[in-house]
DNA sequence: AAAACAATGTAGCTGATGCTAAATTATTTG
DNA sequence: CAAATAATTTAGCATCAGCTACATTGTTTT
């Protein structure tokens, strides 16, 4: 089909190299969602407390019903535990994922800046890159990053 | 409902400027896969002559199932033109997409490497990435990239 | 305690993206 | 040219993730 006259395209029979970057994207939104509302309920409940359904929706631009059925999600997929017209509580698991995204979201919007970019951009494009941003690459920031690139390995600098 | 006792949470009636993010985020997914096909079918155009379903599903990563509609979709959005079992071809919209997109995606890539991370990794990151890259980040990446910092104004170098 | 209000939950819709299986059409080969 | 092969399309399914409208429950106020 299409492999007209004697042109002879060759195609490769095996999947090439470049469809592992794509799967590996749609890992990552796989997770992302998981990553977000982690991070933001662990925010939550340092802030006010405790994490309720209407404050997740405000901050995360959606409306209660998609928080609604996003947590339901999340607890079947072991991040969260809520009752019913009760707030929602992380798990042990949720903790770590939220910790986890929390110091590489910083790190990527703080790494944005020492670029120069402005806080505003910086924050807006961190939010979506932090998620595609691998461990290998999360480094090379920190090792980019002016003040701190060698700091974090014990934890104390000058 | 949970403000128990006279604890008096208060909690904001408007939208947060971190719901901005998320859904500058969202936009950014929303647009993604009409990138991410525009450059596939100007690479493939340019390599066999020709974008194929068959060939696109390669390259993605997904069934050629997936591609047909995709690409449906897209045509839709006028971004391709195509025929019932012919080739895909790209609009101008749909060409002005692509180049774009390219030279963003093989910019971040570079950035990457530029900061130590192994091509592997680099080109794994960021094809996710590049969707979130804005183009004040974007200069902000060339500027730091070492050879090419203040090339590019006009296009010729040493 | 009842009423008013705010939050939460449910029902039902939509669109995007993925899939497998089967039908159709085009190309290549004998 | 007919058969075999390859590509494409269609049908039908699933999940995620958004929405509006409405029902229910909890909290605050009177
Ligand atoms: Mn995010
Ligand atoms: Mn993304
Ligand atoms: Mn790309
Ligand atoms: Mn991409």
């Amino acid at each position: 089909m299409t492999l007209k006259k004697n042109v002879r395209t060759i195609r490769s029979p095996q999947p090439l190299p470049q469809a592992e970057e794509h799967r590996q994207t749609r890992r990552d939104h796989a997770v992302e969602i998981a990553e977000d509302y982690a991070e933001a309920i662990a925010d939550l409940t340092l802030e006010t407390g405790e994490a309720r359904v209407v404050d997740l929706a405000r901050r995360l631009g959606v409306t209660h019903v998609t928080v609604n059925r996003t947590i339901a999600r999340l607890q079947r997929d072991g991040f969260v535990s809520s009752q019913p017209y009760r707030a929602i509580f992380l798990t042990e698991k949720g903790r770590r994922l939220a910790s986890a995204s929390k110091r590489r979201h910083e790190l990527v919007v703080a790494f944005l800046i020492s670029l120069g970019v402005s806080e505003r951009v910086a924050r807006l494009d961190a939010e979506g890159m932090e998620h595609h941003v691998s461990a290998e690459t999360l480094a090379a920031f920190q090792a980019a990053l002016p003040r701190t690139g060698q700091e974090g390995r014990k934890g104390q600098e000058g």
